[in-house]
DNA sequence: CCACGCCTCCTCCCAAAGGCATAGTGGTGC
DNA sequence: GCACCACTATGCCTTTGGGAGGAGGCGTGG
């Protein structure tokens, strides 16, 4: 491993720049991406389509929870992401990982645990921190909703996404590209899988969700 | 100022680096005491009177939120506290001034910001972020969308919670024992106040604030 | 008393949402 | 090749949502 090329997304400009030092360490030639709000985050993974990793972390301005997350592995499935979160229960660890990241680091890690981490993923495995793997009990509800929003393909992903930002079918047809008609198919889709009967509804699971993350 | 001693307590062990780094270039003779966990806190304040500062975290294993900070206000009066947090709304960081801490630096400062309130401190007066002293107001966004939803009459609010629950006007009649005609009356208003033009984007709105409220 | 705000209800109207059926395209896996 | 799925799209239909505008009852405070 000679080249690497990582996008960091965190808004602690202190804790970027520790990452940055550390990982520099690890090959020759290193370059980084660094995001201080998720739209940016966005932006780079788009303009940097051949970087081998991105270090997410869940409390990005501009984002709540893991629904930044989720976002990006709709649109950029080919980047593994890595959570790097100060919060390291063995919900929100498992949460991540259901959704697609892969890898967790925990802000508390020490210099040769984050160094692992990234290395395990790029060689193309999950990275999981020791304590965990355990399935800790969670509230039944939160899981059922987890396990509905991970049947949804990525454009129903996206549409949901825009759905949760209050925009219209006709502004999400005109934003993705494609017809109200096709747009409204989606929508028909992410209600039958979230079993709910309106969009209303729609956003308020997935409000749930963000909730439970951050509470 | 050419010598400097603090005491850092921090359970992140690059971050706590990073803030090494950044502090050493504030003097010629700079000693630094790293703290994993809040019982070496305290033991290095005890072994160190001498210490200009200590910067403390306040989400550290082994106490819980600001207790840890009024223990030592209570056992080290002479050593002013900058609390280093994370979370940064306005009641944390009255509260931490209020128990006696010398400053506040969220954990998303910046370099120069981090070296500006330390100097502040060691200089004897009060860093409170936000630049106004002790008037730091919460986001504005929120400030901004509670001062609406306190225009809201009391069946406004009626109408608006079950609006977040879901329901469709007819069932929020019903609920109430009104007609649809009159849910749609305060739905109208409601959107006015809310300036907002669906009732999905009053949901997410109403949101924003739970959110706000649980992180 | 009168004005004002709140709650209630109405009508007309149009836009938005959502169900249902159908179908072409392209990719993946067997 | 065939099956399957995601994505795209169209058409038709009903229900829901929301704006505009008006209007009556009711209680409080000037």
């Amino acid at each position: 491993m000679q080249t690497l090329k990582i996008i960091i997304a965190d808004d602690h400009p202190l804790f970027r720049g520790a990452l940055v030092q550390t990982l520099q360490t690890m090959a020759t030639d290193v370059a980084i991406i660094e995001c201080g709000e998720f739209s940016a985050a966005l932006k780079a993974a788009d303009e940097h389509p051949d970087a081998d990793l991105m270090l997410l972390d869940l409390a990005m301005p501009g984002v709540s929870g893991f629904s930044g997350l989720m976002t990006l592995r709709a649109q950029f499935a080919a980047l593994p992401v890595v959570i790097v979160s100060a919060t390291d229960d063995s919900g929100t660890v498992r949460r991540s990982l259901e959704l697609g990241a892969s890898g967790f680091i925990p802000k508390s890690s020490g210099l040769d645990d984050i160094r692992n981490a990234v290395k395990t993923v790029l060689d193309g495995d999950v990275f999981v921190p020791g304590n965990d793997s355990g399935k800790a009990e969670d509230d039944p509800v939160l899981v059922e909703i987890l396990d509905r929003l991970k049947t949804l393909t990525p454009q129903q992903n996206r549409v949901l996404t825009m759905l949760a930002e209050g925009l219209l079918n006709k502004q999400i047809a005109y934003e993705l590209g494609v017809s109200e008609a096709t747009i409204k198919a989606h929508v028909s889709a992410i209600l039958l899988k979230l079993n709910v009967d309106s969009r209303t509804q729609a956003v308020i699971k997935l409000g749930k969700i963000n909730m439970a993350m951050v509470a």
